[in-house]
DNA sequence: ATGAAAGCGCTAACAT
DNA sequence: ATGTTAGCGCTTTCAT
């Protein structure tokens, strides 16, 4: 059932269906209702990739984050959506599990869908990313890093500051021997903001880090309980507390700890970073670093919209805060 | 930049570059080196939407869930995702936030952008809903909820097994008053099954269910301990175990009974269902009823690939099993 | 206010 | 093997 058909069981021609449907202000009353009346029989459904071709817009955004099953992102997927969803626009969602050619191509899948915008969570920005910024054209949003180019607006967690206070307040707990809990190996981005942070911390107050207490890996809970394991195994003085980069780390290594029959916090003090919504359900509760995830992601979708309506408008990136959490994995160092 | 701008520069027809991209053994090797420089040079993006108005074929597939923060529905469209990028296509995705009709209106947006399948999580099946299965021709899949109509395949989770199986597992320990958190205000489909598996359960085993023990509500972890603390309150001898429909609610029951100075499991035991990955990290770990999610979104998307292929074939339901995994959080009753 | 016709950028049948 | 041409289903001038 196409335009054709409604406008000849409605006795009229194309262009006014087409107006009935786009502009009904532009064409007579008697006509509006006959023609809609069809259009209700009928349950016309317009092609809109015909329109699209026509109108060279596609109310499409491309979304592209490393995975989809991680709370973080998907908290943030879920802000995008609704504001996007709200404002007309639907998305496109691929995965680039860690691979920035990955998403490379997915940008090149979205440039010829003629997607309207493209918001990002890149892994690594390589060369080529920039050449696609520059030339594409579209409008861009990147979530979680800065684009060297300087041309993409970005939404960015205060991961530095909020590593750094989360460690100097293991810190006043007394604590000197802290272990940090990696994500490097994968995405390298979201890892080098906290290990400065937790660097930062330690030189700001005359600790010397060490290279045995800081280990490097992924998101997952594997990686994380073999991350304590390897720091709790390395020669030297035990550490007496932990900083993992993320909550599910944590968390693992608090299982590892307690299969140690270490207890925490007692005898070792566990702190992780993201506030996922279990953090303060399980026991002991996680002292963590809080960020709005859900949010970040409407700050993206906002920022895209924003970028899309005022092409040359020159945007300010977009920091999202965090709070310190202090709950039950935390406490004193032991005299 | 357009294909003819293309033909031009290569000094042949719009045709033969369309050949050139689309099946070059059909031109001659000195014109497909020659088109393609020029693609190469220009970094030509063929337009699609002008492609999928001709082919009636846009790679595209809707996908609809109820929301995408929440563990299992995340872990589901990993699956999803994966498979159908595999396969070239790209998801369209929503979110129909518990509601029916946000659902028929998304059905409604990936209709008209000339979808080439839908996935979708329903929350409850309308009439419409069967309206829509009929008369749109769009092949279709259905996860976690049979078609009434019999029409549209389905990959369904044996939630009725799943619980009951626990539940007389939690008889078997010698608990007779178990209460059930079900998450059937928001959606009643997933709990329906799981709430006839513990009758089933307990009618089994000769015991009768007690209103007071029975609570419904939705996925959020304050529901799970207010739910909690509402059986607790209750009128009437406190239950020794508790069934959660999910292990969200089952994390968070065992925090108010923690803070009620109960210890799970050697006061009360708790069993939850999902088995989402930190359920077997936590203190105590979470006995549960395991499903592998991402599986389910595999086999989703490859029913629906299948469907596409062969539009007439008759297919069969896919079941996805269960696994009961006894961890720490249940025990033998007291005496 | 309405209709006729051109055109969006591509593919595919047909002709050479 | 290559080019010509007619659509795909819509929107949008431009006439009337």
């Amino acid at each position: 059932m196409k335009m054709e058909d409604i406008a000849r069981l409605a006795g009229v021609s194309k262009a006014t269906v087409s107006r009935v449907i786009n502009s009904p202000e532009q064409v007579s009353p008697q006509l509006v209702s006959r023609v809609e009346q069809v259009l209700k029989e009928t349950g016309y459904a317009p092609n809109l990739l015909a329109r699209e071709l026509v109108t060279k817009q596609t109310h499409l955004i491309g979304v592209v984050v490393p995975q989809i099953g991680i709370d973080t992102f998907a908290e943030m997927i879920e802000g995008i959506t609704h504001v996007l969803n709200q404002n007309g626009y639907n998305l496109l969602l691929a995965t680039s599990r860690d691979q920035p050619e990955e998403e490379l191509r997915y940008f090149d899948v979205f440039r010829k869908k003629q997607v309207d915008g493209i918001i990002s969570f890149p892994t690594l920005l390589l060369e080529r990313h920039q050449t696609f910024f520059a030339r594409s054209g579209l409008p861009l949003v990147l979530v979680s890093q800065l684009d060297p180019g300087g041309t993409v607006p970005s939404v960015l967690y205060d991961d530095f500051n909020g590593t750094r206070d989360m460690v100097e307040y293991l810190l006043a707990l007394g604590h000197r021997r802290i272990a940090y809990l990696g994500v490097g190996q994968h995405n390298k981005v979201i890892d080098q903001a906290r290990r400065e942070g937790y660097l930062a911390a330690l030189s700001r107050h005359g600790v010397a880090p060490e290279e045995r207490l800081m280990t490097q890996g992924d998101f997952s809970l594997q990686y994380g309980y073999r991350a304590m394991q390897t720091v709790w195994q390395s020669e030297g003085e035990k550490p007496t507390a932990v900083f993992a980069a993320t909550d599910r780390l944590a968390l693992a290594a608090i299982q590892y700890l307690r299969e140690q029959g270490c207890s925490v916090p007692e005898d070792v003090s566990v702190a992780g970073l993201d506030d996922m919504d279990i953090a303060a359900t399980v026991h002991p509760s996680l002292t963590t670093v809080h960020y709005d995830y859900y949010n970040s992601g409407v700050q993206a979708a906002e920022l895209l919209l924003l970028r899309m309506r005022r092409p040359q408008e020159r945007l300010e990136n977009i920091m999202i805060g965090y709070q310190r959490k202090e709950r039950g994995s935390t406490c004193a160092v032991k005299k």
